[in-house]
DNA sequence: CTGAAAGCGCTTACAG
DNA sequence: CTGAAAGCGCTTACAG
């Protein structure tokens, strides 16, 4: 690329010379400080402003202040709808404190996650938003510079590191009772990955409900996928080739539970009927499936508002903070049909124009 | 927030004496240029580098240089899919040029689009990939910056802007005349809001193939909408409510062909037996849903590769680039099931942790 | 091949 | 209330 030729841009001593001053004062009513200055004197560089179009350069700004107004966030997929959605929430919420954002997608790709992150932080981003798509987040390097983090992982909070979940088992827990109480006895689950974090959660909080219900659990009835679509679809087709099949399935994020209506549909199982399904993380896409989604839903915007928040006020803490959860309820659990969020002008759904 | 306290960042300098050498050399060293180094004082340089865990500092760069390695995309919505995976690609292809990306959501709110637009400009980015949400765009401020730009938008190219698309009203026909050759002669369409751009062309696209087979057109059966969900939804059960039903429906974006599957399903009408869709934009969401949607597709990692190549070699021009498209063949036009794309590893997809 | 120094466009103590 | 000047951490002609 090299050095552009732009047409020269204005800069802040031609707006001093305008009004007759210097460009320290400019500089002060541009910011509202840290210095007073007189209001006739605050007109003449307004107007000097006006009249020249004159738009501060961010970058030389950052680099005398420190600060950037920039944020970054870190995701490992941005075309997931929950990331997207969130994404969509962090950059409405950022911009109402005059931040903008870096995006990094990581393509579930730890390498390329640390390359992203050191991009980022060369970059001196005011605050970092993570969600990390490697077995262990890369906090170290973030530490180090000592830029703000807040993880939206089922990890563990550690000194400079805030922590933003959920209760992923006890929704788990919560998402399996409710098939519980519509007296299916033989429920399955589909799961993440094992080495996940979020995957044993999950897990374990589906083993608490058979558990505290009393119920049996059968290992054939376990199966493990990816969190894709694709994933979810051979994962049904698989639990459907085993020895007997559930009465209910707790499927552990959305998209494995759409990939699984599809094969269920294809091998002639009809759902809630012959099978009840509960997902998790769900979004307004699991609302337009046919059956719509049950699912455990997590606030999205108030995830978005309180990252932002803590960014902001961040004091070099760590700190786990809970995030509350709800279950949206949908046609694949079996509830009645018509489920209030599915009638028009009930649900906002975001504006897409493409 | 104000400076951070952060620990002292290494900088340059104690590089350049660790190394004893000046720094200038370590800037040789690290960016390959502008002046030749010995080899051994590179060696030393890059020891040096090594032992301090030196990173320089992107906004000093920036500053000095005038090049931030950062683009800008501005878009209507990051949580509509089609955008989601188009961003995904953008940012992958992005960070083959060692470039990061701000990106802007407007909210489909014209005034926070310019206020995005504004930002991104003052953060000096290297080009701007633009999807406009308003009437017109604010192509005006960019071009005075002298940034380079991308329009992924139905907008006519200008001096200093370049316009990536794809022909939207052959493509409509072309969707439309699929629904013909099933054999349907009674086709309607449901459409964007009337002042976009994409609508019109969309809308004659249609016209285009229902007049080329010398079919009418009827009034009734062409419903307005807003590219929601929602939208879609609502005119699918405006049209039910109207005189007469079409055998056969276009249907302008995937997000309004998700909503009118619900629709039908809650009126009974059997998609695709009593009648056939075929939606626009689509993106690997629709081959989930039952029936899967057949589609216009673009090819999404292309027009990324492209857009962002075209940023590199920018040299001050407009242009008008065409992109390809082809029809996604699903269910829900009346082609015969299992069409290739379902059958799992054949399609390729993001994988969703979330 | 190497280095001293100007300059990128701001912010902000400091001295008036 | 205002201004001259140092400094943010780099890049890059320019002179050796």
């Amino acid at each position: 690329m090299g050095k552009r030729l732009t047409q020269r841009r204005v800069t802040r001593e031609e707006v001093a010379s305008l009004a007759g001053t210097s460009v320290a004062v400019v500089s002060y009513v541009i910011n509202n400080g840290p210095r007073p200055v007189a209001e006739a004197t605050r007109e003449r560089v307004l107007q000097a402003i006006r009249q020249t179009g004159y738009q501060p350069n961010s970058i030389a700004r950052a680099l005398a202040s420190g600060t950037t107004r920039t944020f970054g966030v870190v995701v490992p997929d941005i075309s997931n709808p929950f990331i997207a959605s969130l994404a969509h929430e962090l950059l409405q919420e950022s911009m109402r404190y005059g931040h903008v954002m870096l995006l990094g997608d990581s393509g579930d790709d730890g390498q390329r996650e640390q390359d992203i992150i050191q991009g980022l932080l060369n970059r001196q981003v005011d605050g970092l938003i993570y969600i990390s798509a490697d077995r262990q987040p890369h906090t170290e390097i973030i530490c180090r510079s000592g830029t703000p983090v807040i993880m939206l992982d089922g990890v563990e909070p550690g000194p400079g590191v805030s922590v933003l979940r959920m209760d992923e088992r006890q929704a788990a827990r919560e998402a399996t009772a409710h098939l519980l109480s519509h007296g299916y006895r033989e429920v399955g689950i589909i799961t993440g990955p094992a080495w996940m974090l979020n995957t044993r959660d999950r897990l374990q909080g589906w083993r608490d409900a058979m558990e505290h219900a009393g119920l049996a659990v059968n290992p054939h009835w376990v199966v493990p996928a990816d969190y894709t679509r694709q994933g979810g679809y051979q994962a049904a087709l698989h639990l459907l080739s085993g020895p007997g099949c559930p009465r209910a399935l707790f499927v552990c994020n959305e998209q494995m539970a759409i990939g699984s209506l599809r094969a269920f549909h294809q091998q002639g199982i009809r759902v809630p009927d012959d099978l009840a399904i509960v997902g998790f993380n769900g979004t307004d896409q699991g609302a337009y499936h046919l059956p719509s989604l049950t699912s455990v839903r997590q606030p999205i915007a108030e995830i978005a508002a309180t990252a932002i928040r803590l960014l902001h006020e961040w004091q070099a803490g760590g700190g786990l903070h809970d995030i509350r959860h709800f279950l949206e309820p949908g046609e694949s659990c079996g509830c009645p049909a018509g489920s209030p969020s599915l009638q028009p002008g009930l649900r906002k759904n975001a504006t897409d124009n493409y």
